[in-house]
RNA sequence: GCCACCGUAGCUCAAUCGGCAGAGCAAUCGCUUCGUAAGCGAUAGGUUAUGGGUUCGAUUCCCAUCGGUGGCUCCA
């Protein structure tokens, strides 16, 4: 899906990035390959009502409301057809017309006639977005099929690659993605410029279902998911949650080392507070049912920050005591629709490495700064070098506050990430109702964009809880409070350092660091005794004592991605030493265990 | 939540038109003791997600519920 974007303080325009994109030749392939396949599906349905079928990353889609559901065979048919018409070379002819022809033309469809209407009127494109001018209305018309479009397009249909074509699947679509609206089928397409270009992107496609960490989070043996427990709901297994608890203790010690204080809180919090924080009044939708306890309700909790603030209040603050940072591994529960639910990446209940930052005004810059320094530096330590940042302004409809408070915050924001030098963009009306904010994203492996950290501003809590501290002059004050969540949420974070390393974690990470796999049950009592000296010196380590051949042995821990091998037989016993197998398959031949240790640790050290 | 598809052994998947539910891997028990990606054999494993209906007969057809997949909307 193409992002809406808006342009940048800083130098890039971004409209003007997207025009330059609108004209390139792979918008003007897929666009027009959206053309060719509601052509095909009109042929097939002649009474099918056609919406909009813009290109988007990778591919293109159309939405069609049509007399039945789409099956696969229906897919492959229209992708023959698809062929044929490319093969038809039927030229693309652009046409300005009035909005009263094009009413006339369009008579019998009637979601071109809405758009219609919203482009006459002015101010609203196909996709139901504000737009500043008034449009001319245009159509594209190649062979028998005219669509109302703005282009542009290839010249004509023999300028796609027919062998760089193919439709992906069919899904449900809400019309102008508004779900009180009429749900239509959607197509999925993708197209290329040549069959090498189709290949490739399948191939990754491929591979991102191979490292897909559901997949892997079975294989590994690294957590579960329970219908009797219930949907949403992660169970960690003694390998995840090491690897999730390493991560915590590394994030721990940084924390500690940048400043903050670790807290508990409870799980649950009476109505009052939740009302008085504006949850009730603005995340409801979110929040499970109340308990009653002794006929006063309590909610699970959404979020940590009523309770920090509660630490905060608990005693007279002074100027110098500020900034205050209370950080706490909290874990919320938030109501998410069946539909949404998806592995670790969306989830009813999960873990914040949460943190809240109370300062006073004159902190603000220098305090968000550093938070967003630090949340770089976390998150380079898990090997993500790749970022982007996102600065969401404020929602006119669901926002606590007036505009003119939603001003210097928004402009801090703004500010730091000019400072710190990341490409960011400004996403309009994103921010949540308590303050605007800065999420970041980050490139995995395969280049896809992860929402990680987010930095939120929030001038709300403290009023709401009149929170204060003593200034130098004796009177009460103000604090600011920035919330922030660095790897955001455990469960999204180990679903996406799963598929980034696909499932082979860097050796400090890894559950199992090393296998001993003995040759014959001879070799037990060796490979026992390093098992001892290894975990002496702090490694991870198991034996393979299994009957099995050696053979077998290497292949488990190599589908186990274990990093290191360690093969021990009588050579190895006689010397003291490790046959060191990599899971790259490398062979590093036997090595004395001083000098196996020095290199583990090594690695362990530089997170390699 | 909505649209479409799906749910068979721990996992991956078979089972013709509605006619006795099967294989590989994993597990267990033996045998095997092996030098860099699967040694051999035997055993066990099922109310075909759950509940209801149609039928002489349902894994197969229908309905509901639960769960999953791909999207939409929403989001850490």
């Amino acid at each position: 899906m193409l992002r809406r974007i808006s342009p940048t303080a800083g130098g890039v325009r971004m409209a003007e990035q997207e025009k330059k994109h609108e004209q390139s030749e792979l918008y003007r392939i897929r666009h027009s390959a959206a053309h060719i396949m509601a052509q095909a599906v009109l042929e097939m349905f002649p009474e099918a009502k056609i919406a909009i079928g813009p290109p988007i990353e990778d591919g293109f889609y159309y939405d069609f409301d049509l007399p039945r559901p789409l099956t696969p065979e229906d897919l492959e048919q229209l992708e023959r057809r698809m062929r044929e018409i490319i093969k038809g070379k039927h030229p693309f002819v652009r046409r300005v017309i009035s909005a009263e022809e094009a009413r006339r033309l369009f008579a019998d469809q009637p979601y071109k006639l809405e758009l219609i209407e919203g482009l006459e009127q002015g101010g609203i494109d196909e996709h139901g977005e504000p737009v500043d001018e008034k449009p001319e209305i245009s159509v594209y018309e190649h062979a028998d099929f005219v669509d109302l479009c703005r282009g542009p397009h290839v010249e004509d249909t023999g300028q796609i690659n027919p062998d760089a074509v193919k439709l992906m699947n069919v899904a449900g679509a809400y019309w102008r993605g508004d779900e009180k609206r009429p749900m239509l089928q959607r197509i999925y397409g993708t197209a290329w410029r040549t069959a090498d270009e189709l290949e490739q992107y399948l191939w990754k496609l491929e591979e991102a279902r191979r490292r897909d960490h559901r997949r892997l989070g079975r294989e590994l043996d690294l957590f579960s998911v329970s219908e009797e427990v219930g949907a949403g709901l992660i169970l960690w297994h003694p390998k995840g949650s090491m690897v999730r608890k390493i991560a915590e203790d590394f994030c721990r010690a940084e924390h500690e080392k940048g400043g903050y204080e670790f807290v508990y809180t409870p799980h649950i919090g009476k109505a009052t507070l939740w009302e008085t924080s504006g949850h009730l009044d603005w995340y409801q939708e979110n929040m499970y049912a109340p308990l009653d306890i002794e006929g006063q309700q309590y909610y699970l909790k959404p979020m940590n920050c009523p309770f920090h603030v509660q630490i905060y209040k608990s005693q007279k603050r002074s100027y110098r005591d500020l900034p205050l940072r209370f950080a706490e591994w909290g874990t919320v529960y938030r109501y998410e629709r069946s539909g949404v639910l998806h592995g670790l990446l969306r989830v009813r209940g999960f873990t914040q490495d949460d943190a809240h930052l109370f300062c006073r005004p004159d902190q603000m810059p220098q305090e968000i700064d550093r938070v967003l320094q630090f949340s770089l530096h976390i998150l380079r330590a898990f090997g993500f070098e790749d970022f982007q940042a996102y600065l969401a302004t404020r929602n006119p409809e669901k926002a606590a506050g007036s505009p003119e408070q939603w001003e210097p915050p928004t402009e801090a924001l703004r500010q730091a990430l000019e400072r710190a030098g990341i490409p960011y963009q400004v996403d309009e009306g994103e921010a949540t109702f308590y303050g605007p904010k800065i999420d970041i994203k980050v490139k995995d492996s395969l280049g896809r964009e992860w929402q990680l950290s987010t930095i939120q501003f929030d001038f709300t809590l403290p009023e709401r809880f009149d929170l204060s501290y003593v200034g130098e002059d004796g009177k009460d004050h103000r604090p600011y409070m920035i919330h922030r969540a660095l790897l955001g949420s455990m469960e999204r974070f180990m679903g996406v350092l799963i598929e980034h390393f696909a499932g082979a974690f860097p050796v400090w990470l890894a559950p199992v660091q090393a296998v001993i796999i003995p040759i014959a049950d001879r070799h037990v009592a060796y490979a026992r005794q390093v098992e001892a000296s290894l975990k002496q010196a702090g490694l991870r380590v198991r034996v393979d004592d299994r009957s099995e051949r050696m053979n077998a042995k290497i292949r488990d821990a190599q589908l186990q991605k274990v990093p290191y091998m360690l093969i021990v037989g009588n050579r190895e016993a006689e010397a003291g030493a490790v046959a060191v197998r990599l899971r790259s398959g490398e062979d590093l031949g036997a090595l004395s265990l001083e000098a196996f240790l020095a290199r583990a640790k090594d690695d362990i050290a530089s997170h390699a």
